[in-house]
DNA sequence: TTTATTTACTACAACGATTTCGCGAATGCA
DNA sequence: TGCATTCGCGAAATCGTTGTAGTAAATAAA
């Protein structure tokens, strides 16, 4: 069923149904409520690639991410989807696998104009983003959210991690934590860097200056990461608190500390940033630093489709920073026992 | 950049430009070599909605699943998303948050040729199937997975749903279990009632017949469902097990026994489908009948494209059925003060 | 040498929708 | 009534690729 067709079986011309379909001005609502009517019989659909072969529109948005087995992104993409499913848009998903190779492909697949927008959280640092400054050189439009690039001139969403460190730092300091690991997933991520200078920063202010050895870089793989923490935690001067800098590393930590027997809270203190729903339920709670991950793929939805709509017009370039809550549980409670 | 201008740039035809990008045997060794560093030197990539519209093909596939906020289905989206790639296929993503209008809407939009194949995890039961019934009639592969229709002609991968209910129900009995509940999410859905199936006869076959009122029907609203729990759960023949059909409802039940006091093992065992990662945190640890997600994601994408491959050729019409596992934990565990 | 056949390339008609332009008829205005 | 304008519609070019059919030239077969 395609337009020829219908217009054939309308006794119209193909122009006349296109415009009709549309809702042109230059059609007469008689034959309009006959077109409507006959596509609706006939269950005619316009074909999208030669729609968006003409209209230079693919009507569709990429989500690039680096995977979905973490509550942050699926929350994420829930957002984004429902931004999208208004507009009537189609959500393309690519997962990087925090592979920056395949990042890049992936990007320079979508400058093909597949999409009309892309949003990204990426896991190259600001000397490997060529990919995206081929984006806005062709005007591609683009949103970062959570895992950004400072340097790359498009709107972005993130949550404030240097402050967030911060307060999660000072939380586990006034627990009573003398040696306060930092794990971090990357060191040329830009949320995990933020988060460490909060982390520093806090031991800065509170005169903390244990053992310098204490951020563990962790990787994409678990076993390498449980062996990291297993070293971490048989060390003679074991810290007494860890800051996990995502939610995997977190129950990372409290499967290494149930194998090595080691108490939470009583002998480690743990936090860390998570979006997990049974956080509440685990043993002992953990004590979370939760971003709004569901809003966070709203707004840069929102803006995606500003751009989109707007091309051309960056007025749009500022950082979106929305908060993150600490919530307070028993992973990093001080027992009686312990006073 | 389009074919015309890196012809021009060539002084080629279009079409010995289009031959060579496509290793046509009717392009010579040398001709191809130069136009392949040409395009890649004019960054030239073909217009993929020429090309859709001409093959007819658009090289994406379409992933149609309830929700997304729920590890089974995180994990089957990445063996898609594995085998997908493998492919050179893009994957586009639509959630229907469990609504059956929402879900026939998607289906029909995607009758336009914009996929190649569909993967879903269908909310409807046969009754309401007859926007899947379209898609066959329209000759567009089909693969479901879990959440199936059995009266659709088409592939389906799944677990063994009754015989997995069975197993859940016979292993509460025999850590001892009087009064066993069974928390469906949807009467009308296959996976949920092939559950509930063994969970009868299981009952049967142990000559339990408790009170028959202890078949809980939840739905999509969290708030919901922990109202029924809480009915459930303050009644003075209070089941001392409960079996729940699918994560987040073994998650409410966690929530709920916490609010009133209730404790897992010892007052209610608990035992669900579940592909947490944290199952073994939880507090207690929670016993789960683990589905493969991620092979089945596999499993059906492959079919998939074998379907798309081999269009026309019905020979992959069985039924592909993988095995869950029992891992039993503390939440079914028999104290020894309980003896 | 003549006739087939292969080689390497080109022209052109699709694919299905959109959009500009143009054209009669109907209407408005004088 | 005569002229200008609006209305409703259609013809045809276009988006960028692909695939069929065709064509010279080179090679092989007769």
């Amino acid at each position: 069923m395609n337009l020829k067709e219908l217009a054939k079986a309308l006794n119209l011309s193909i122009s006349t149904v296109s415009k009709a379909m549309r809702d042109s001005y230059e059609i007469s609502e008689a034959t309009k409520k006959e077109v409507r009517q006959k596509a609706i019989e006939l269950n005619y659909q316009a074909n999208p690639f030669a729609s968006s072969l003409r209209k230079q529109k693919s009507k569709t948005i990429a989500l690039v991410i680096p995977e979905i087995a973490n509550n942050f992104f699926t929350l994420a993409i829930n957002g984004v989807e429902s931004i999208a499913q208004e507009k009537g848009y189609h959500v393309l998903i690519y997962l990087t696998h925090e592979d920056k190779i395949k990042e890049s492909e992936i990007v320079k697949i979508l400058q093909n104009g597949r999409v009309d927008g892309i949003m990204m959280s990426t896991t190259c640092n600001p000397n490997e983003a060529k990919h995206l400054e081929e984006l806005m050189q062709k005007e591609i439009p683009l949103v970062l959210f959570d895992r950004v690039v400072d340097q790359i001139m498009t709107p972005k969403i993130t949550t404030d991690d240097y402050n967030s460190g911060l307060n999660a730092t000072e939380h586990l300091i006034k627990q009573g934590c003398k040696r306060i690991a930092y794990l971090s997933i990357s060191p040329d991520l830009s949320i995990c860097t933020k988060r460490m200078n909060g982390y520093q920063d806090a031991l800065k202010k509170f005169e903390q200056k244990g053992p310098n050895n204490l951020i563990i870089q962790c990787s994409n793989d678990d076993h390498f990461n449980r062996n990291q923490l297993k070293k971490l935690l048989v060390r003679k001067m074991r810290p007494d608190g860890v800051f996990a800098s995502v939610e995997k590393l977190a129950i990372a930590t409290y499967e290494v500390c149930n194998e090595l027997g080691l108490r939470i809270p009583e002998d480690v203190k743990v936090i860390s940033f998570s979006n997990l729903q049974t956080a509440a339920l685990l043993n002992p709670s953990l004590t979370t630093i939760t971003q709004p991950a569901f809003e966070m793929g709203r707004e840069a939805a929102s803006i995606l489709f500003r751009l989109i709509e707007k091309k051309g017009s960056n007025f749009i370039l500022d950082k979106t920073v929305l908060k993150s809550t600490l919530v307070e549980r028993n992973s990093t409670r001080v027992m009686n026992y312990e006073l």
